[in-house]
DNA sequence: ACCATACGCAACCAACTAGTTGCATGTCAA
DNA sequence: TTGACATGCAACTAGTTGGTTGCGTATGGT
C-alpha cells in the first residue's frame, strides 16, 4: 500500500524481530508473542510498548489482527514486503 | 551487511528517491544527483542534507562513492536490498 | 457475582533525526 | 594567482519516535 509506512515499519529492530516470530508462526495472540519474544530472544520491553509496534506494523499491512474474545489474534502479511522492493531489484 | 543500517537508510523517503535516480542512472555526481532531485522533483531541501542523506545511504551499503578531482562520483549498490528481505520472502 | 487476565488509551519523557545556517577547504579554469 | 564552484564540517533546532507509567475496560473461568 504506502511505501513509506512499511519503511518506517521496517526501521525499528524489535519490529523486524516482531516479524520473525511472526513469519514463523503464521498465527499468534498478542499475549502470546508478547511472552515469547521477552522469554526466548530475552528483550526487556513492555506490554504496551509491544502492543504500538503492532499498531505501527498493522498500518503498515504487514501484519492483520482480529479480536477473538479477550484475545487478539495476529497474521503476518507478506506481500507489502515483496512489491515494495520491486522498485529498486530486477 | 548490517541489516538496521540498511532499514534505517531506508526508512526516509528522500532517501528513496535519492535511490530511485541513481538505480536509473548508476553512475554520477553528487552535484547531478542535488540538481535532478530538486529539479525534476521539486524537493525543497538543501544541498547540505542531501549529503548527509548520501552519508547514511553509503554507511548501509547502498551507495558508494569516489573522490574524483572537485566532484564525488556516486554508484548505486543493490546487494543489501536482495540480501536483507530474503528473511521473510521465500 | 467475582476476580484474574488480556488488552486499550493517554500523558509524559529522553533520545534521535532531518533539516537549517554559517564557514572552511580543495580543485580547476582563465 | 585568483576566483568560481563542488564539497566538507560543525553547531543548532523543531519534530518524531520508542519507551515508560498509570488507569480503564471487557472477557471468561470458578
Amino acid at each position: 500500500m504506502q511505501r513509506d509506512l512499511v519503511f518506517k515499519a521496517l526501521a525499528d529492530p524489535t519490529r523486524r524481530l516482531m516479524l520473525d516470530e511472526l513469519s514463523e508462526r503464521k498465527e499468534q495472540t498478542l499475549y502470546e508473542l508478547t511472552a515469547r519474544l521477552i522469554m526466548r530472544h530475552e528483550i526487556a520491553i513492555s506490554r504496551q510498548a509491544l502492543a504500538k509496534h503492532i499498531d505501527v506494523l498493522e498500518q503498515a499491512g504487514l501484519v492483520s489482527s482480529e479480536k477473538r474474545g479477550k484475545y487478539r489474534m495476529l497474521v503476518f502479511n507478506d506481500e507489502p514486503l515483496r512489491s515494495v522492493v520491486n522498485r529498486w531489484l530486477k
